[in-house]
DNA sequence: CGGAGGGTTGAGATTCATCAACGCGTGTGG
DNA sequence: CCACACGCGTTGATGAATCTCAACCCTCCG
């Protein structure tokens, strides 16, 4: 059986949500699950509902994100596969503040939410594996509070590039593999303004060409690494994966 | 001793982090704490230092914010008696993307960060009281991110005084307990558009005189009051308690 | 070949920050 | 008791950053 095989995928033994738990136990998880395909472009949940599940993603790039009523929106994370969501309207299951949205044609597991509620208060690999993750959530939303407001955009985008960059390892080149348009959303401008901030990058040090981007020595340790990234840049090798 | 009068106090009882907890486990707790003392203006936690202690407000002002090397910053959350903080830099223990600052003379319960890390592996409440509080953070710093990309300034200020009334029990008149300067800083703006944004909101029912705030039935009642709010408004009894 | 989607470029509009001046209340020291 | 300074908030004038709107280009695909 398909769930079988998944038990022993690197997705979900990497993963953060099935982390240092026992075969027994992600069994356990599986068993309260199903597997749902989205298409493109349709909603895994929508604001104001009280989600049945929370997701782990298999394939395909989920989006969560909050609109105005006028249909304008705002992405907050964007999921590849082996990421979860939906895990901190879980406690307590409240109606969701945000949408889930698939950019691509996905596969997911659900994971039934009154289960895993359940199930945080007798395991604790569990509840200390969603607290390291929500908390993970929450310290990347106060880093984008901070660049929206405190820096210009240019800055948010080469702290963007800087990111990717140490999330692979700190390589010197990578492709981007979200639209422009959203990886302007996401940043909190306008897709001009991102185009118009790559071209004011490139005085510094970095070249994008048809979503492929090389940076230059002197731009990843330059001014956009700041005292924080400097650290990480330090222990790269024990934060490579983080992320 | 005074420890024992705090176990029983209506702050610790009914805060979010004490919540359902046993004399015994409360007692346990406390006893890996102590009391500090902190003048307005002293930092409790700065920006890169890994926190060895998780902080219960007891009382006086707290406020989470974050920096720039230029000096500027950004208020991320403002604490008042019975709250919490450093509990997300916990899971796990990292340097701090974030400082606190007491901006009033203020008395904080000191927790100690390896106790309750390991204590929360043991004790579901405990636990999942950490979660619930995380995903409030995580949730509130969602709503900070859409506001501030999504909504103009005279938005986010109606918006911010709706959140009071409602957390006040949907009382329509009030103070505003934080200076000026601070609240705009919060909402990512400067005082003089914060004050400009009051006046354009007088025309949509806001009175504000020297801190004492009186809303409208029509604002209450009015645009700013969307889906999400209408929600909360309906079942406000059951809301009035929480954020 | 033609159309659609995504990205770029340019020009104008707009919002908000910045800078400077002022008012007001409070506390302090002569 | 008055003079003064200081913190805080307001108001007005100016400027910068970014959004909006429009045109255009490129690539992919039927």
């Amino acid at each position: 059986m398909i769930k079988e095989e998944l038990l022993h995928s690197r997705l979900l033994r990497e993963s953060l949500f099935f982390n240092q738990l026992s075969d027994a136990e992600a069994r356990e998880i599986l068993a309260h699950t199903h597997i749902s395909d989205y298409q493109r472009g349709e909603y895994v949940l929508t604001q104001g509902q009280i989600p049945e599940f929370m997701m782990f993603l298999l394939s395909g790039e989920l989006f969560t994100l909050r609109s105005t009523p006028e249909g304008s929106e705002i992405i907050i994370r964007m999921l590849s596969a082996g990421e979860t969501c939906m895990e901190a309207i879980l406690f307590p299951p409240d109606p969701s503040p945000i949408m889930v949205r698939a950019t691509k044609a996905s596969k997911a597991l659900c994971i039934e939410a009154d289960f895993i509620t359940q199930y945080a208060k007798t395991n604790h690999k569990v509840s200390h594996n969603l607290l390291i993750i929500i908390a993970k959530y929450y310290r990347a939303a106060i880093l984008q509070i901070d660049s929206i407001t405190l820096r210009d955009a240019t800055y948010r985008v080469g702290r963007y590039l800087l990111s990717l960059s140490l999330n692979r390892g700190q390589v010197n080149q990578f492709d981007l593999i979200y639209k422009k348009s959203d990886i302007a959303n996401y940043l909190g401008m306008t897709p001009e303004t991102l185009s118009r901030s790559l071209k004011e990058l490139q005085k510094l040090g970095v070249k994008v060409e048809s979503g492929h981007v090389h940076l230059s020595e002197t731009f990843l340790l330059g001014e956009f690494c700041d005292a924080v990234d400097k650290k990480r840049c330090i222990c790269t090798t024990s934060l490579s994966s983080e992320r």
